[in-house]
DNA sequence: GGTGAGAGCTAAATTGATTCAGCACGCCGA
DNA sequence: TCGGCGTGCTGAATCAATTTAGCTCTCACC
């Protein structure tokens, strides 16, 4: 009963076509090893396989197989920022390399459909899960059952699932050191947020960003205007940036939390009549796409989505061991910081 | 030959544990009308699904029924822009509410590459198909064997498939109005771009936004200082905003070709000194997520990329007619225009 | 001439759900 | 008492692939 006009070409027409049977068509277009058939009834299988334009349904395959070449991802949100466009990014280019497909889904920010989501994959028979998160948290994953592999992507879990994150450790180090090596010793940072620090449901990597910075501060003995503030965004460091130019009017440098926070010390100094670059220099986190658009141009440690989301693929699809992985951020190198030794 | 150690349960699990047919316990699982089956069977074919855990397996039902309950989506460019974001959202909300699920490809901006990715959804026995499009434009999709319907999700196709835009014309108008309204009569233009208005290929809708504008402005009797420019980011925004503060010191608005080109139109005014709103009102088009970022907050019509995800969606699930679609772009009221009336 | 091995291929089972055709039973009316 | 009908249910076919077991040749060797 073809519901179109035209009905798809099953593996039966083209065995039917060539002259053979299922099973030798099978055989021959999967090329299994050790089935021992004519090299002419390979080449009228594929013959005819072409003319008819056969495609194999997968449906039938993974009944058959209990495979479905597919993968789910979950984002626990689409959000505007970078995060979410880069990650799918290189995890369907991934995916597409390894011959897979991606299901998407999203908890909208809400944990508790984390579990609805990770349901809804299993019974489409996904091959694998990647759970992808916006911040850097640590979550509770329920136990999937069927043995189906799951990473965190950009977060861990309280049970210990394999996981890949950025290696923020690192990167505040790097970022510290470019404006120590450039010579600036009077610097200010907005802001370590502590209570983000102390909490691994908010962030597991912000405290090890800023033991990178504390520790290449203290290798260059300097001792930075640290401020806490209680979240990251423009408006935050609008009003600390304004703060810091009244009471430490000899800072020489400002390190921003993040490109969102960088954005409001370009505005404050903007109002104080003060250039960035040419009388204080500034670097931050995440190259987020407005670090390139400032004048000058963000010099920022990039959160490198893509290649977190490649990586995410690969350990599912056995390339890499499913363990914790931790993904370098680069620097780019704009032209916000001055060289003043 | 369970490859775990504990199999899922399936339709005959079900039968065997309530004692009926698989038969009956389909019927009765799928409630289907004039199967006439009494209510203690149903009642005990419930009951065994619900302990057992039992989920049909969608890869059997595909492959009964042909259809899979799975949507495709192609993207020309999972970009850094809130399109491709916001735009997934709204198709998987929508998806969701259809107990749909969406398989998601990229053609990395090669448009030769649509014709592979439709083929894998094709393969894949997708429902349907959406093509989305960073800019509005016109494209070639390849003919569709097998009836799978295809909607353009920012575009159209030169075979004049069915398509979801947004309804620039109506924005462009009411964004120029806002600032007529307001009271301006002397308004910089930054800018059309001829070569794109001349080519559907390039763009199907910003003609029709400089259409509106120009509507509006003839209205109200307002003949703006328009200048054309190749492209629209902060830095053409930079530069002919310098120009026009030089040539028509007498502006007291500009209206910007998107939220890229205001930005360079900020850091121009900030560099002369002229305060945003107070001195000069600036408008401009698609709400990308810095518009909120800015001092004061940027006014801009909105490009409403959830909502067309979504109207893509109800019309490929039959919701909609499948047909050309207009999406209205809400005005988002800022602080940026001031009213001078 | 009989036996064994191996090459080349195929029939049929299997995967899990849906659905058509039809069976058995009870009841009613004539 | 028999035919007819409705109710409640089931057997078997079907969807499109993969895979196992085994069939039929041919040829070599003793």
């Amino acid at each position: 009963m073809p519901k179109n006009a035209e009905r798809r070409p099953t593996l039966a027409d083209v065995a039917e076509l060539s002259g053979m049977s299922k099973a030798a068509v099978s055989m021959i277009l999967n090329d299994r090893p050790g089935s021992r058939l004519s090299a002419d009834a390979a080449r009228r299988v594929r013959a005819a396989a072409e003319e008819l334009g056969y495609r194999p349904n997968p449906a039938a395959q993974s009944l058959r197989l209990g495979r479905t070449r597919t993968l789910g991802f979950i984002s626990d949100q689409i959000t505007v920022t970078r995060y979410a466009s880069e990650m799918i990014r290189g995890l369907l280019s991934a995916a597409k390399e390894h011959d897979h497909t991606v299901l998407i889904a999203e908890t909208e920010g809400d944990d508790s459909m984390i579990a609805d989501a990770i349901r809804a994959m299993i019974d489409r028979r996904v091959d694998g899960i990647m759970i992808g998160l916006l911040g850097a948290r640590m979550i509770d994953v329920p136990e999937t059952p069927h043995d189906v592999p799951v990473v965190i992507v950009n977060g861990t879990s309280t049970s210990g699932h394999a996981s890949v994150l950025p290696d923020e450790r690192a990167a505040g180090e790097a970022m510290a050191r470019l404006l120590t090596d450039a010579g600036h010793r009077r610097i200010g940072v907005i802001g370590n947020n502590p209570r983000a620090v102390s909490s691994p449901r908010h962030s597991v990597t912000i405290g090890l960003r800023f033991e990178g910075i504390r520790a290449a501060f203290d290798d260059a003995g300097v001792d930075p205007y640290m401020v806490d503030v209680p979240e990251w965004n423009p408006d935050i460091g609008y009003e600390n940036t304004l703060r810091m130019l009244d009471e430490h009017p000899d800072i020489t440098a400002i390190l921003a939390g993040n490109d969102g926070v960088a954005f409001g010390v370009y505005q404050a100094m903007a109002e104080r009549g003060k250039r960035v670059r040419d009388d204080i220099s500034v670097a931050s986190f995440d190259d987020e796409e407005l670090a390139s658009f400032q004048r000058p141009g963000l010099t920022t440690a990039r959160l490198p989505y893509d290649v977190m989301g490649r990586a995410s693929v690969e350990m599912l699809l056995g390339d890499r061991p499913l363990g914790a992985e931790l993904i370098p951020m680069p620097v780019i190198v704009r032209q916000s910081i001055r060289d003043i030794t």
